[in-house]
RNA sequence: GCCCCCGUAGCUCAGCAGGAUAGAGCGGCGGUUUCCUAAACCGUAGGCCACACGUUCGAGUCGUGUCGGGGGCACCA
């Protein structure tokens, strides 16, 4: 089976070989044909731009060059019609009709996965995404980490990859600490006690909702200064508690939830005795200062700043459990990590990516880690922007968004219409308003709609052809009906450039673009007609290959494709 | 002080490795239903792609700079 993709690298290939036959050693080695999508039917459906890029290299004039590499291109590929030279020297291919019906075909009776190439071919990939501290409620920033974070999985699984989700987070130092302390001023408080929140603390409402628990859990007469991990340990559960609860609204699950504390102390000791141990031109990659600070020398490693990784009171700070998670990455041997951060962890993860790129070696680094930094979320509502701090109680929660947006649906997919570095204001009131004339429900509208006449179809008797002849094709021979399979046709290579870039934005897109494409063909093609079967379960076949690819596609939004709205 | 992101239609944003006439949704105006869901479709108005210079046969896209907007970073995590 020719699929979408690997009919585009043939043309390369014979492009690219069809280039060297002709001028021979004037191309360079690194010269590659390569094709893309023409965005208007008039200049086919496959276009080259090769010839341009030659005309400075061989010294001819582009359309010259161009009418050359056509010529010796007739016929090589079957699922070409024709092939023309347009423009300034553009090379357009048109995909055969017998072509593009069986790669509906093929669509339609396997869905969309099969289509995809096999980028991770079963090789294992960690996406490292939301690792919120347990210290409360995610909020809406975490929400658009976990939407993208779990698109991006399931976008790698979609690819072959083998995907493990994990979430890393710090259950140890001073943030439990202070949540502890909270925990205890109120409850002391419901004992009619007098205890305010410590400096720095946590005053969000939930921790009052925890004191009733532990009373009924632990009993009274507790006291922070007699009983400090009761406290640590009961906020710490209760909190994870409710952020796993958040996370099932989305529906997303981890695999696994990786404590900070089982780093803590070998594996952060042996992190640090390799950093002690190795030395960039000449010298040690930690110094200690005066005040017994240990530093990482990270302005050797191209950073801008030294940075402490052990205060002076012993404890480590951010960056040194994170190098030592890393490295507890790499040694899990993953042929791909992904980290998702928001744009506060920047400066960190480059400081740890310069660290392990010093201990591992560049090149194994920068293969294997990907970084994606997402922009902040800033929320607007009643027409003003929300400021945000989970310390000061002052935040919006991601189950308030929500349930203020509609559903978890319409918020992951807004999510998913931006990409992740843009900055990005969410209007609340917008986003309840519009909610029947809302993207998603115009792409999952196109999906019901479909549902529904595969319903009348089966009233009907009529079903999909079995096997794919040239018959059907000749069947589909309509304006509409071949707009629609040539942007079928295009659903795997777009998807599968999504995965490479991972982009998840881009799945928005051309879920949009599908449902035009489905509602304009609806709008003027019947499907199902009693009086015409061959005809019917043709389009019926269009209408099969659609469903699949706008489920599969939401089913990677991890948005719900309803078969009746 | 250092760093990041953004500046494209009235609004919110796409524009995939620079390429052929700049796109979508919402909003505006005007149409479409004896027929599988009108949450749809069709038409129309609306843009010196912030500005300048540079690289290129060719720049919304790359580089430098300017202006404007948003945000982040500190031995908190």
């Amino acid at each position: 089976m020719m699929t979408p993709g690997m009919l585009r690298t043939e043309l390369e290939r014979i492009l690219e070989s069809s280039v060297r036959s002709i001028w021979g050693e004037i191309i360079p080695d690194d010269f590659h044909a390569d094709v893309s999508g023409s965005d208007n039917l008039e200049f086919g459906d496959i276009s080259c731009q090769a010839a341009m890029r030659l005309a400075g290299i061989v010294k001819d004039n582009p359309r010259s060059i161009a009418g050359r590499i056509a010529e010796t291109l007739t016929d090589s590929i079957e699922e070409i019609s024709s092939v023309s030279i347009d423009g300034p020297g553009f090379i357009n291919f048109t995909l055969s009709d017998d072509y593009l019906a069986s790669a509906a075909f093929d669509l339609a009776s396997r869905g969309l996965q099969p289509l995809l190439p096999d980028t991770g071919a079963g090789r294992n990939a960690l996406v490292e995404f939301v690792s919120s501290n347990p210290t409360g409620p995610l909020t809406v920033g975490h929400c658009r980490q976990a939407v993208l974070g779990s698109t991006i999985s399931n976008l790698l699984e979609a690819s072959g990859w083998k995907v493990s989700r994990e979430y890393y987070f710090n259950d140890t130092g001073r943030q439990m600490t202070l949540l502890g302390e909270s925990l205890a001023a109120r409850y002391l408080s419901a004992e009619g006690g007098e205890a305010a929140v410590p400096e720095g603390g946590y005053h969000g409402s939930y921790i009052i909702d925890w004191t009733a628990d532990i009373r009924a859990e632990r009993g009274t007469g507790l006291t922070w200064e007699s009983d400090p991990d009761t406290f640590i340990h009961f906020a710490e559960e209760k909190a994870m508690q409710m952020i796993r609860s958040d996370l099932s609204l989305l529906g997303i699950e981890f695999d696994r939830y990786f404590a900070e504390s089982e780093l803590i102390p070998e594996a952060v000791t042996d992190a640090i005795d390799k950093l002690s141990s190795t030395t960039v031109e000449g010298r040690s990659l930690v110094y200690k200062d005066d005040s017994g600070k240990l530093w990482l020398r990270l302005t050797a490693l191209g950073r801008p700043k030294d940075r402490v990784i052990i205060r002076d009171n012993g404890m480590y700070t951010y960056r040194m459990p994170d190098i030592a998670y890393h490295l507890d990455k790499f040694s899990r041997k993953y042929d791909l990590m992904v980290d998702i951060f928001g744009a506060d962890h920047l400066d960190t993860s480059r400081d740890v990516t310069a660290a392990l790129e010093c201990l591992l070696g560049r090149k194994d680094v920068s293969e294997k880690l990907r970084v994606v930094i997402h922009q902040f979320v800033t929320l607007i509502k009643d027409g003003r922007r929300i400021k945000m701090s989970t310390r000061s109680g002052d935040f919006v929660t991601l189950r308030e968004l929500i349930n203020d947006a509609g559903s978890a649906d319409v918020t992951k997919y807004l999510f998913l219409t931006r990409r992740a570095e843009a900055h990005m204001d969410f209007d609340l009131d917008l986003a309840r308003k519009q909610s029947s004339e809302n993207p998603v429900y115009y792409v999952q509208y196109a999906h019901a709609r479909i549902a529904g006449i595969l319903r009348t179809a089966g009233e009907a008797c009529i079903s999909l052809p079995d096997v794919f002849s040239s018959g059907i094709s000749k069947l589909l021979e309509g304006e509409y009906e071949r707009e629609l399979m040539r942007l079928l046709e295009s659903v795997p290579v777009n998807v599968a450039a999504a995965a490479d870039a991972m982009e998840p934005h881009r799945l928005t897109e051309i879920l949009a673009e599908l449902a035009t494409g489905f509602h304009r063909f609806y709008q003027h093609v019947r499907v199902v007609d009693t009086g015409s079967r061959d005809l019917s379960a043709a389009r019926l076949m269009l209408c099969r290959a659609c469903r699949c690819c706008i489920s599969d596609l939401l089913g990677i939004l991890g948005v719900d494709a309803p078969d009746r709205m």
